[in-house]
DNA sequence: GCATAAATGGACATTGTGTCCGTTTGAGTC
DNA sequence: GACTCAAACGGACACAATGTCCATTTATGC
């Protein structure tokens, strides 16, 4: 269809890598809804320029937590090892929970892309939604999941804990409502 | 200690409430994030006026929701009279959600006032969380709840829940997730 | 009526967003 | 190596919202 009329020019390609790489500095620092004009500046860049390569904040964000989601996704791979999918979703869903916290303000942006329907953010989201489709769906299969849970609820559910919690140190709480959580879902006592 | 040095002047009075009003109708409509000075205009007030009133948005929001909450509270005693504290538990939770729905964006500045520990919109929350502690207690005490599971977990849950559903129409997650919520924080099955 | 402190309201400084456009620069061509 | 031209640049600008300041107005007690 569409295919790249030219290849992309050096100095884009070098500006664009600097503005990630700043982006996930700053957000990891100060939160996800930094100011712009702040990236750009410590990039070394004009706004134009960070608003050409990135047109809303959501897709700034999509390609600073780009890396991160990847390793995410393999991870969940060796957490699936052990056969036991109940704790493997636990853990999961523990390890996603404190990648939100890495960047403060993330989980907010992550329910506005659910809504959406197309942009690169909403992309990044629904990778992370379906990972968290297939590791409930096995659970679910081992029959320790209740059947009427989906991974919409599991999902909005872990993004709702963890926004809730962005602003509290430790884990303890964190470890107390994901394990609420999990008894909540689950098709018969844990204990 | 401070008395009033002198009474309230009946135009100050005047437009206090007016701006309280408009607040109400706007934050209803618009979300608990409207413009301040819109409001202003809608009042018919210059910004300076509603500033000295309302120091901050909080304070501006503690007085819209004020009436809601006295009314939240003394709904729970109607529910508190069937015996069956747990189920009361449920229904509360349930009347609090739908609450925080009634006016968009009122979870965040909640969890904001959590962290604070003053200001009259702290107060108001205040008074929800001691509410919810007297409820979660009565269903503690007849052996419904797990011991431990705090007011503060239950707080932070349900308003993380109705975060996450803010721009969900309709009741049917709500009342899943409410049900989740409940089962992970119950003493033994409920099935 | 008059004095006075409280109350007013809008101009202003500040911060952040996103657009626009004249200028610069990299990459193929001869 | 000079030339061309579209891509890329960057900062000025328009806009939106917040919160402050202060000259003017007004309610209230005497």
């Amino acid at each position: 269809m569409s295919s790249p009329q030219r290849p992309i020019r050096a100095d884009a390609r070098r500006n664009r890598d600097l503005i990630v790489e700043t982006a996930r500095a700053t957000f990891a620092s100060r939160g996800v809804d930094a100011p712009l004009d702040e990236i750009a500046k410590t990039a070394g860049v004009g706004q134009g320029t960070l608003y050409r390569h990135f047109p809303t904040r959501e897709d700034l964000i999509a390609a600073a937590i780009s890396d991160d989601v990847s390793q995410l996704v393999q991870n969940s791979d060796s957490h699936e090892l052990p056969n036991d999918p109940f704790a493997a979703l636990g853990a999961w869903l523990r390890e996603l929970a404190l990648f939100s916290r890495t960047y403060s303000g993330l989980p907010n942006h992550v329910l506005d892309a659910s809504a959406g329907t197309s942009g690169s953010f909403t992309e990044v989201c629904g990778q992370l939604e379906r990972l968290a489709d297939r590791i409930l769906v096995r659970a679910r299969e081992s029959g320790q999941i209740r059947a009427d849970v989906t991974a919409e609820d599991v999902f909005l559910l872990i993004n709702a804990i963890a926004w809730s919690l962005t602003k509290t140190q430790g884990t303890k709480l964190l470890d107390k409502h994901i394990e609420i959580l999990l008894r909540g879902i689950s098709l018969d006592e844990p204990q």
